[in-house]
RNA sequence: AGGCCCGUAGCUCAGUUGGUUAGAGCGCUACCUUGACACGGUAGAGGUCUGGGGUUCGAGUCCCCACGGGCCUACCA
């Protein structure tokens, strides 16, 4: 650079979002421009956030969801929307007590000897030191937040709405505390819901046990997969309608191993089928069971221990692992000669989600929460319509799942959590459920009470997020502005874990819906279709990548590929490409600024141009008439916003984006800039103005609706351009709207003569390519067409045809372009030629030819076909039949144009 | 066991009520270091939409079957 002229402002030469990012990051969180205002005017957007785990930083999948967050967040805000996105962290009970407790052991300390006082606090500790991570990042990459409103899970705050709650629904009788068959983790020792048990196909076994039936010489055969577990058997049973076993029913059987006498009892759980139609009963270790035997009153006897081994009921085997004890057990039955048989098998074992350790199904005391009364309301609301579920494949999902429901689990035998509002009296163990610490037995009166030392389901806190952290139980003005909150946005896995227990809770607690609509977003996976997962070492890492290729290129990257119902496959040349186009933006700015002399030099303020006055007046006409390429820009601009409206409203993320995209570069940059670049150089200082507005104006929109999707490079421009007058950040400024006078039906016309205009410059660039001439050497070139409206266009915009196609000089030729010489393309509109015939490859041209017209016949014959099909005819709409018709009109011309210059060709060689 | 989703260009994926020669990014080929940008420009090659059957004037798009891949729910011992 350092040219004399140059006059205008100049900055790098590359996007470095490294150096731009950051304080803008800070910007945004010190000035709290995204702090909400319940009393401010405007529709209401809000939204909170699903609080990711206090133990987590941010991974992919957050950098997904939160993208898309952000953009509807920003989008609403800059559309004027009273906005809220309320931010926040949850504590997570199992995973937060598994990483702390690890955290210690490698200090050397085994978290049972702190207690459970001194454990919490270090769990605090844990939390205020590691803990603020993930929102240290999460205003790193500027997502749009109201910090002032952050919350978390287990603050005082929100632990007084959980024993609201619970208290509540203990009233109600939906809360019981119940001994049940529910499933336990050895390893985190703590009983676990059923959808915390993940399920997985194994190959196992199933042992065929002979029992002796007690005063008989016979057998009763049952086959079972789980051997470890007879020695808790209580009873055998049958199908009562099975006649081969009816004399059985009533008789006893010797338990092998054990030698206890059970019972042979008949049962219609019993399929007749499975196996030998016969069933060892094991109530204490079998949801089946436990139902059988709580139907014939047998004694439940749990053999096993809280970390899975053989408990003081398993005699012999006590002390030995569940699975030595399996193998030791049938070795013993073999010897026995009580086993008769053994067989393949495959079942789905339960693991936990967390330890992937076989869960042990066991009957305990523990606390549920009644399904059945929430999910209806929930289900009813979700029928109606109140709440949208998207994708809507989702919907029947959810149905599914609430109308099968079954009691939740909420106890669990974990020390981080909240804890459960229930005391006992130690006389009588009488239970008192209180919102606080109660001073004696509501029961008996008595003062000796201690605590349920068992905390609540992390997932319960989550079900009340929506209004919990807006303030209720009281009317506060955020509860009375903000909920029903809009949205919600979350994965798809967490359906049933979350989404569906939060309208439940929302439902019953406030009486209207907790959100309107539930976007369902797609999981990111890795190359081979996995979920990535940082634990498995398949994850990208956001955090790095950011730095690397930028947060904005993130951004753009994922909103691309996010279509509704469709999972994302992420790599890097994506990103790279994302930030191509963040550099392709960043240098149109250089252009504008390179060239910002041409407005200064006439004289006008540049802060005026960002008033919404003037930015309604672009495009600007110059002698007149608005110039053709700002009628096609501005119209360009115009569909691109309603396509980005609409495109946001159905949550089409890719569509937007790649709408965006399109427009920026496809149109924007490659047609528009290079078009007006001579214009701007114009001698004619109020041409070079008006040209430089045009351009600015366009820019101005550009930006504005690129911010949602790449917040840090459009804020940052947005500084640059000269038009801070507006406000504090292009944030807070409005969303560009499609001006109806772009619409016309004029510019309509105009846009449509614009684009064949693009054919002809492109079908010049093709011959030349073709004709492998230098890219540099300018050549005559002829251009002819029937249609006069062209023909005078294509004399008006002479200069930059001839510019942007290379060539000395373009004739609009009296009549139809000769066969001779150089190299010709046709549309049914028009015909260009460039004479150049030294240089013609007649043999590729006829190839060429040959197969444009190959296609083009097929094309027309096809046409023919249809509109020669009077089915067709009496049964197609209209409109179809017309735009066929007009299409094959256009084909027979080209048509014909294509086979005259051939059979020119073949005479010529 | 039940349910859902996917199979479109070499790769990764779009394709909203069925309708005129099926799109994008990356990669590839040729040319171009042109005063915004080589993280660039221009032009181009490349799919008949997994296979089979059906509905329809018309199917990538709807229905059925098969094959291949993924996921979810489920107390069959």
């Amino acid at each position: 650079m350092g040219e004399t002229h140059q006059m205008g402002r100049e900055i790098a030469k590359a996007y470095e979002p490294q150096q731009i990012e950051p304080q803008w990051a800070d910007f945004w969180v010190k000035e709290e421009l995204f702090k909400a205002d319940p009393n401010a005017p405007g529709p209401v957007f809000s939204i909170v956030i699903p609080p990711p785990n206090i133990t987590g930083s941010l991974h992919i999948g957050h950098m997904l969801e939160h993208t898309e967050i952000d953009i509807l967040t920003r989008w609403h805000r800059m559309l004027g929307y009273n906005t809220l996105y309320l931010p926040g962290t949850d504590h997570a009970g199992i995973s937060t007590q598994r990483v702390v407790v690890k955290h210690l052991m490698d200090r050397g300390i085994d978290y049972h000897t702190l207690g459970r006082e001194e454990f919490e606090k270090q769990v605090w500790k844990w939390k205020a030191e590691a803990g603020s991570e993930i929102t240290r990042q999460m205003k790193g990459i500027g997502e749009s937040c109201d910090w002032s409103r952050e919350r978390f899970t287990l603050s005082p705050e929100m632990s007084r709405v959980v024993r609201e709650v619970f208290v509540r629904l203990y009233e109600e009788g939906l809360i019981y505390r119940e001994k049940r068959l529910v499933n336990w983790c050895p390893v985190c020792l703590t009983v676990l819901s059923d959808l915390e048990v993940v399920h997985e196909e194994r190959q196992g076994h199933l042992w065929y046990i002979k029992y002796p039936v007690v005063g008989t010489k016979e057998f009763l055969v049952v086959a079972t997969t789980r051997p470890e577990t007879m020695l808790g058997d209580t009873a055998l049973a049958v199908n009562p309608e099975d006649e081969r076993y009816t004399h059985l029913v009533g008789k006893k059987a010797l338990l092998p191993l054990m030698n206890r006498e059970i019972p042979i009892i008949a049962d219609a759980m019993v399929d007749r089928e499975f196996g030998t139609g016969a069933v060892k009963i094991t109530p204490a270790h079998d949801p089946n069971d436990f139902e059988v035997g709580r139907r014939h009153k047998l004694a439940e006897i749990d053999v096993m221990t809280d970390d899975g081994k053989m408990g003081a009921p398993a005699g012999a085997y006590a002390g030995m692992d569940r699975f030595e004890a399996r193998k030791k057990i049938v070795e013993d039955l073999k010897a026995l000669g009580l086993l008769e048989k053994i067989t393949e098998h495959t079942n789905a074992v339960g693991l936990c989600e967390r330890s992937k350790t076989i869960v042990e199904p066991r009957a305990s005391t523990q606390w549920f929460c009644k399904m059945k009364p929430l999910a209806e309301p929930a289900i009813a609301a979700v029928e109606r319509g109140e709440i949208q579920i998207v994708p809507d494949n989702r919907r029947e999902e959810y149905f599914n799942w609430m109308r099968n429901i079954r009691d939740w689990t909420l106890s669990r035998q974990l020390w981080w959590g909240h804890r459960i509002p229930a005391w006992y009296c130690n006389e009588n163990k009488h239970v008192t459920v209180a919102r606080e610490k109660p001073g004696k037995c509501a029961t008996c009166g008595s003062a000796n009470l201690e605590q349920d030392p068992d905390v609540l389901d992390t997932w319960f806190s989550s079900g009340l997020w929506p209004f919990s952290t807006l303030g209720w139980p009281e009317e506060t003005a955020d509860f009375k502005k903000y909920y029903p909150t809009s949205l919600l946005i979350t994965g798809y896995d967490i359906l049933f874990f979350w989404v569906a227990r939060m309208i439940m809770m929302g439902i019953h607690f406030t009486g209207k819906v907790p959100f309107r609509a539930a976007y369902l977003h797609s999981l990111v996976r890795t190359g081979s279709g996995e979920k990535m997962s940082k634990s498995k070492g398949t994850g990208l890492d956001p955090v790095a990548l950011n730095q690397q290729y930028g947060t904005d290129a993130m951004r753009f990257c994922l909103a691309s590929m996010a279509a509704p119902g469709t999972d994302i496959v992420l790599s890097e040349d994506k990103l790279a490409s994302a930030r191509n186009f963040a550099n392709k933006i960043w240098n149109a700015a250089r252009f504008l600024f390179l060239n910002l002399d041409k407005f200064e030099e006439g004289g006008a303020k540049l802060e005026e141009l960002a008033t919404p006055e003037a930015r309604a007046k672009a495009p600007y006409a110059y002698q007149g008439s608005v110039p053709l390429v700002d009628q096609w820009l501005y119209s360009r601009l115009a569909s691109t916003i309603e396509l980005v409206n609409d495109a946001l409203t159905n949550y089409r993320f890719h569509e937007a984006a790649q709408g965006v995209y399109q427009f920026f570069w496809g149109d924007f940059c490659d047609w528009y800039i290079e078009w007006v670049k001579p214009d701007l150089q114009s001698a004619d200082r109020e041409q070079a103005t008006i040209v430089w507005k045009n351009l600015f104006a366009a820019f101005d929109d550009a930006l504005r609706l690129l911010h949602p999707f790449m917040p840090f490079l459009t804020e940052e421009l947005w500084h640059q351009l000269p038009q801070r007058s507006g406000g504090k950040s292009i944030a807070l400024d409005t969303f560009p709207t499609a001006r109806k006078a772009w619409a016309q039906e004029k510019i309509v016309d105009a846009v449509d003569i614009f684009t064949q205009i693009q054919g002809v410059i492109t079908a010049l660039r093709n011959i030349r390519a073709e004709m492998r001439l230098d890219a540099k050497k300018k050549v005559p070139a002829q251009f002819w067409s029937t249609a006069e409206l062209i023909r005078n266009r294509v004399r008006i915009e002479s200069d930059a045809i001839t510019r942007l196609a290379v060539l000395s000089e373009l004739k609009i030729s009296p009549a139809a372009l000769g066969q001779v010489g150089g190299s010709v393309r046709s549309t049914a509109q028009f015909d260009v030629r460039i004479a150049y015939s030294d240089t013609v490859d007649a043999t590729a041209e006829k190839a060429r030819l040959k197969k444009e017209i190959e296609g083009l016949e097929k094309a027309i014959a096809s046409k023919e076909r249809q509109l020669g099909d009077e089915t067709f005819r009496s049964r197609a709409p209209e409109k179809i039949i017309k735009g066929l018709e007009a299409t094959l009109a256009g084909q027979r011309i080209e048509l014909q144009k294509l086979k005259d210059r051939l059979s020119q060709l073949e005479k010529g060689s």
